[in-house]
DNA sequence: CCTACCGATCGGTAGG
DNA sequence: CCTACCGATCGGTAGG
């Protein structure tokens, strides 16, 4: 609702609308952060009470219902992702340099833990997967817009002729995408962190068998420790 | 604990056991069916009782405890994933040939939703990755012996000189299950049934890559509609 | 297998 | 933002 700061008629900051934003956005954090551990039905008003030491109804007060904290959450963790993935990613310009920077910038993410349960869209994807409602969707909508930035990124790499033109680009972004998600689930499940290397080896591998200068890319046993 | 049928001192069939066999039977696989869908903790012991028409204690009586019933539960998954996948996929002798078929066999068992909320697994390992316990335990063993099934098939195919020797036979077996896995992802939560065939495409491609009879799997636009 | 009950926690509201 | 409260549901137990 309210972004930003706010002033009086004579410009005067509100010290109670910005207490207020400094409280919206630690209940959006926790419970991002929640989510990604127990779920976004772990994100209880009690719960997130008692941990930012707020009574139940000054936490409800903020968005008048569960789900509008949940959808409110799924929105934060959305910006979440963009500035720890997106963001970063874009400073490679476009090409196929753009396209490994993405999966680099995604296991990245995944390694650094920025959600504190993993990759916080596969816990609440498969979380909301079978409940019909605004909560679903708009998960629907985080996971398409993802899954765009790749094919985009691939598209453009293809007019420039770094990409294979004959290759399906909806397909290889499915691709990328899902040797992630596995990386995600052993790394989180089995406490396996080679998972990370062996997503990045596969993303690597398809991305060399489509690309018109394999040479351009990291070489085959390029491991990503802590990218910039 | 009481597997069949128990008899008393005089061979006859207790009606009381078997009654109670039938009743265990029936909250396990019902249980399955919910986990699948809103996941292990979404199966509460009075929502259970209430759909089978029993009494919240006729449930737990059966196992003492909620982690009892989620650990009761987890296995008969188990068995029932075993029957729809692993069993039918051995029907096809070692070798390339039962690489594709545990493929194929996954993607039939999703496709038919055996269970109804999509592949039980991955619903219940997001949700326990981060809960340490004994559920977590049981369901980290059931991965990791599913990728073995995986990585086995891949060495005896090895063995048998239908794969490149040089291929790493738990790479392979991960990137194989990656594609499963997003599969079930956008075809639960994005409603795109398209997703079963773009993994197995993949997963044909990245056979195809590897076989040193490619000629051998199914031609490269093979969709799986309904096998065997 | 049942009824009846326990304390804890859930989402949410009233009133300030 | 708070306290105090609501009915519903949770896992679990007593007693039969």
């Amino acid at each position: 609702m309210i972004e930003g700061f706010q002033t009086d008629g004579r410009g005067r900051v509100d010290g109670r609308v910005v207490r207020g934003e400094r409280t919206r956005r630690a209940i959006l954090q926790r419970a991002a952060e929640i989510a990604s551990m127990d779920g976004l039905e772990g994100v209880s008003l009690g719960r997130l009470a008692s941990e930012l030491h707020l009574s139940k109804a000054g936490v409800v007060g903020h968005y008048g219902s569960k789900e509008e904290l949940q959808l409110a959450t799924v929105e934060a963790a959305t910006r979440t992702f963009a500035d720890a993935v997106v963001t970063p990613a874009f400073e490679t310009p476009p090409g196929l340099g753009r396209v490994w920077a993405l999966c680099d910038c995604w296991i990245s993410y995944a390694r650094r833990r920025v959600f504190p349960g993993g990759c916080f869209f596969l816990s609440v994807s498969t979380e909301f997967d079978c409940r019909p409602g605004r909560v679903r969707e708009l998960i629907a909508d985080a996971r398409r817009r993802w899954l765009a930035v790749y094919r985009q990124a691939i598209d453009e790499a293809q007019q420039q002729s770094e990409i294979d033109r004959t290759v399906d680009a909806v397909q290889l972004a499915y691709e990328l995408d899902a040797l992630a998600m596995a990386a995600n689930l052993d790394a989180q499940l089995l406490d396996d962190i080679g998972a990370y290397d062996r997503a990045a080896h596969g993303m690597l591998a398809r991305l060399r068998a489509v690309a018109t200068n394999p040479s351009a890319l990291p070489p085959i046993g390029h491991v990503t420790e802590s990218p910039s």
